[in-house]
RNA sequence: CGGGGCGUGGCGCAGUCUGGUAGCGCACCUGUUUUGGGUACAGGGGGUCGUGAGUUCGAAUCUCGCCGCCCCGACCA
């Protein structure tokens, strides 16, 4: 955010000068290569419309580079994913990409897995792998480390690439081979605090998923191959969805909402979890009829639902045969408890545009927009549309905001069609005419309303909007938060 | 991996059946015009037709191999 930017100078490669980074806000010195029509590759919609707006550029099956409006949202829901991670007191890290094939043998996963793991020889022969995931890691780490009860309770997690084979990818990003992931694992001496921790994880993932404009349903789910007692998937509905599920429609307004946490405390992460989990919302996995027959017929539903996380709790299935001990008050070496969870990152932006658009393109929840207002000046070179503009940019830019000026000599309806295309929740319409009676027009993308305000208020209304979105940024650490807003 | 389809300028496509040396729309560049929902006109730049081999006087077009991508299925966060 500007105000923190003091230090982050960019050079300009037009001007060869050194100018703020808010230069680049401007859509003549931006990089959007946005598509008038749709590449033929893409089948669905958010496929579509990252293309058509100029946010991925597939390289392989599966395999996209992320270009810069595209990267700038996956940065905003990776910074949310940290921020609500920080809240509920989860630590974060980072492990590699690659991973050396001997801790998978380990695991007795190297054969196992198949083919879907990418293996790679590196020059002295020896066997690596491009991770799938990152349990043997963790657990690594853990052991090289922890011996002690008095370490737990303890929540590692990060956020990186994975690299899944898969036979078919498909649906863009929501579907690709490489795909950037939040893993954490929890140790916990014992199964009662390792089950707070799964409650825990299910609120704060409930937090996030909401930050982000979604409304994520756990359903109970299948514990597939990672075992374990208890699991619960995130769905977002959506026709696209690739699994059917199945739920009482009153599960649908229930809603966390500004509520205060206290995530240490047992009981009441425990209510939220049975509130959220009590009424029926399965995956066609675990689907059961005859439970399903008892809702009320008026609100049992069947619908798609795209997958953006899940929860574990496997107690010891992993720490006892992996070594994964601490030692106890009585001195006694004890398998730890654990849990691991997972929220799709890269896929949430495909799920966000699914769950968010309309006929004229993407349709972004404030949380993550990649800019929170576009300013449309009708009038490029005219004196006073161009003032109003910059002095609008420059007050937005000072509030803290991230506003996109489209400031290039285009007609009205090629600045509004890529402005809808590209789905920023505001625009601020900037026009000789309007400016004559001293206003200028404030209109949403998602209804489509505008008002007619004096530049000031429109300014003002904007900074109100996105108060609240500040607000909850303020828990995640000062300095993480510098630099996770100032490189973008 | 089984079934189907497609690779022609940045994007969308025609041309392939019936071989004669590449075309349209959009985008891009120049000029005029226009300016509150993709303005109109004129001029212009850009393509080893995925790739290799073959048939032929001649291949985008016919034959064979290979590569890539998409869709359906099985699989998966």
């Amino acid at each position: 955010m500007p105000d923190c930017l003091c230090a982050g100078f960019v050079l300009d490669r037009r001007e060869h000068r050194l100018t703020t980074p808010g230069a680049v806000m401007r859509l003549t010195r931006y990089f959007l290569p946005v598509l008038k029509e749709t590449p033929s590759e893409a089948q669905i919609v958010s496929h579509r419309l990252m293309l058509r707006a100029g946010m991925i550029k597939q390289q392989a099956a599966g395999i996209y580079s992320w270009l810069p409006m595209g990267f700038k949202v996956l940065k905003r829901i990776e910074a949310i994913v940290h921020e609500e991670q920080a809240r509920a007191g989860h630590i974060p890290m980072l492990m590699p990409t690659l991973q050396p094939a001997d801790l998978w043998r380990e695991s007795d996963r190297y054969d196992a897995y198949g083919p879907e793991m990418l293996r790679i020889r590196d020059r002295h022969e020896r066997d690596m792998l491009y991770g799938p995931t990152n349990e043997e890691m963790i657990t690594d780490i853990f052991r090289s480390h922890v011996a002690s009860y008095k370490d737990l309770p303890l929540t590692l997690y990060h956020i990186q690439w994975k690299f899944r084979d898969e036979i078919r990818p498909r649906f863009g990003v929501m579907r690709g081979r490489e795909f950037y992931m939040k893993d954490g694992y929890n140790f916990d001496l014992t199964r009662e605090d390792a089950l707070h921790a799964y409650n825990r994880h299910l609120v704060s993932y409930l937090r996030t998923y909401e930050r982000m404009g979604l409304q994520a349903i756990p359903m109970r789910a299948d514990s597939g191959p990672i075992g374990g007692d208890d699991t619960h998937e995130f769905l977002v509905l959506a026709e696209t969805g690739e699994s059917e599920v199945f739920y009482d429609s009153a599960v649908t307004d229930i809603r966390l909402g500004d509520r205060e946490i206290d995530y240490d405390d047992h009981a009441q992460c425990r209510a939220v979890m049975e509130e959220f989990t009590a009424l029926y919302a399965r995956t066609d996995e675990t689907h059961d009829a005859e439970a399903f027959a008892q809702i009320p017929a008026e609100r049992q539903r069947s619908a798609r639902g795209i997958e953006v996380g899940q929860i574990f709790y496997f107690g010891t299935k992993y720490s006892e045969p992996m070594g994964a001990t601490v030692q106890g008050p009585d001195g006694k070496p004890v398998p730890v408890h654990m849990g691991s969870h997972g929220i799709g990152v890269s896929r949430l932006v495909g799920a966000i545009i699914e769950a968010s658009h309309d006929e004229r393109g993407i349709v972004w929840p404030e949380g993550v927009t990649p800019f929170h207002v576009g300013i449309v000046n009708l009038k490029q070179g005219d004196a006073g549309t161009d003032r109003a503009c910059e002095e609008l940019y420059g007050a937005l830019t000072k509030a803290g905001l991230e506003p996109l000026y489209d400031d290039r000599d285009e007609r009205a309806g090629g600045k509004f069609a890529t402005m809808d295309l590209i789905g920023l929740p505001w625009r601020i319409t900037v026009g000789p005419r309007g400016l004559k009676s001293g206003v200028v027009e404030l209109t949403s993308r998602r209804t489509g309303e505008s008002e007619e305000l004096s530049p000031e208020a429109a300014a003002e209304k904007v900074i109100e909007i996105y108060a609240p979105h500040h607000r909850q940024a303020e828990h995640w650490e000062p300095m993480a938060k510098r630099s996770f807003h100032t490189w973008l």
